[in-house]
DNA sequence: ACTACTTGCATCACGAATGTTGCAAGTAGT
DNA sequence: ACTACTTGCAACATTCGTGATGCAAGTAGT
């Protein structure tokens, strides 16, 4: 194995075209590595020569994207800060993340994939906020972690589906975030209503 | 226009596609049409003398599919009866539909298909459902009927993704139902906190 | 300035999926 | 039983995406 050293400027390709990747596979799933490379404003073969099968993209890109959410969790220092305050900083941190690699977060990944072992880290540390937050009493009764991790992922998903489908309109990020910690918490109903 | 009546077998057929089309896309969304019809236990050249191009299978799909959806809707009556009762009882509904469509409702469907309108009108009737919740004061105020519609769509999408990732694991519809509309209303916090 | 790397372009090979057609066998409906 | 429809099978043409290669021009790094 010899780790040849990239040169700066075959460094800033690699980049581009994996953001390319990432616009132009979310809006078409199965665009082609000619729409890709062209996204990217480079030629196909060039794609080819840094990726050599467009599995090998596809993996790259997952990884990149799943480094990119791992670092968002991190910075909010979740296991540190109360959980509250972790749960609010990570949704807006994480928002971020989702909101630029929406198609590399939300597509399966291969089997043994780098990723899977990325993201599988980040569901760990999530489910351990939300142990804290159900020791802090501040999740209901009967509810468990495991849905609260589910929901929360759901809201997420769904609030940068809906910005993605309205790309013009800027959103606030931190606004979404209390909008999300809020309505996991507390739902959309009023207090005390039953079935 | 002649409209020819289909033979019984040949409807029957038909279906027999629909069904294997939806079970084989659903795990492997690039399935080809070799693997649908294999699925449905018919030759390609079958499948390719009912619908005559892919895209007009996944139309087909799509706008059967869609009419399931709205069938279960109607089903429950949503404007008829009390609302919350019709949110319970069209949330079971649909998700006996889903489950058994999730590929065809969650694919994109293509601008001017049938099923654009069928879904449009499902929306429609939600959120006039919503609406009623809003006047019963079910809703908390400052809760738009667009966001209440959007997360319980979110939490419908989240437990149908969640079956079809174990399929072995027959489940409760009306657990599960239960648990959406809890969430939906209440979320999965202590009520009061606040952050 | 010199060298090594990188890129674009043209071209080719290959496989896979789509869609079509003709024919023979079988089945529904009368 | 008779007819019309439907199906399976085999074969074919075509298109499209993928991946590889050789060569000339250009650029980064020293």
């Amino acid at each position: 194995m010899t780790e040849t050293r990239l040169r700066a400027d075959s460094a800033r390709t690699v980049l581009a075209i994996l953001e390319a990747a990432e616009r132009t596979l979310n809006r078409k799933p199965t665009a082609t590595m000619e729409e890709i490379a062209a996204a990217a404003g480079v030629a196909r073969t060039t794609v080819h020569r840094r990726f050599a099968t467009r599995e090998a993209l596809l993996d790259a890109l997952t990884t990149w994207a799943a480094q990119q959410l791992a670092d968002a969790v991190d910075a909010a220092r979740p296991e540190a800060t109360p959980p509250l305050i972790a749960l609010y900083q990570a949704t807006t941190n994480v928002l971020a993340v989702k909101l630029s690699w929406g198609f590399a977060m939300n597509t399966a990944l291969a089997p043994g994939n780098e990723a899977e072992r990325i993201q599988a880290a980040v569901v760990e540390r999530c489910d351990a906020l939300f142990a804290r937050l159900a020791e802090a009493n501040i999740l209901r009764p009967g509810i468990t972690p495991l849905w609260c991790r589910r929901v929360y992922y759901a809201l997420l998903h769904e609030v940068c589906q809906d910005a993605n489908a309205n790309p013009d309109t800027e959103l606030d990020t931190d606004a979404v975030a209390t909008q999300v910690v809020e309505t996991l918490l507390h739902g959309v109903g009023t207090p005390g209503t039953t079935l």
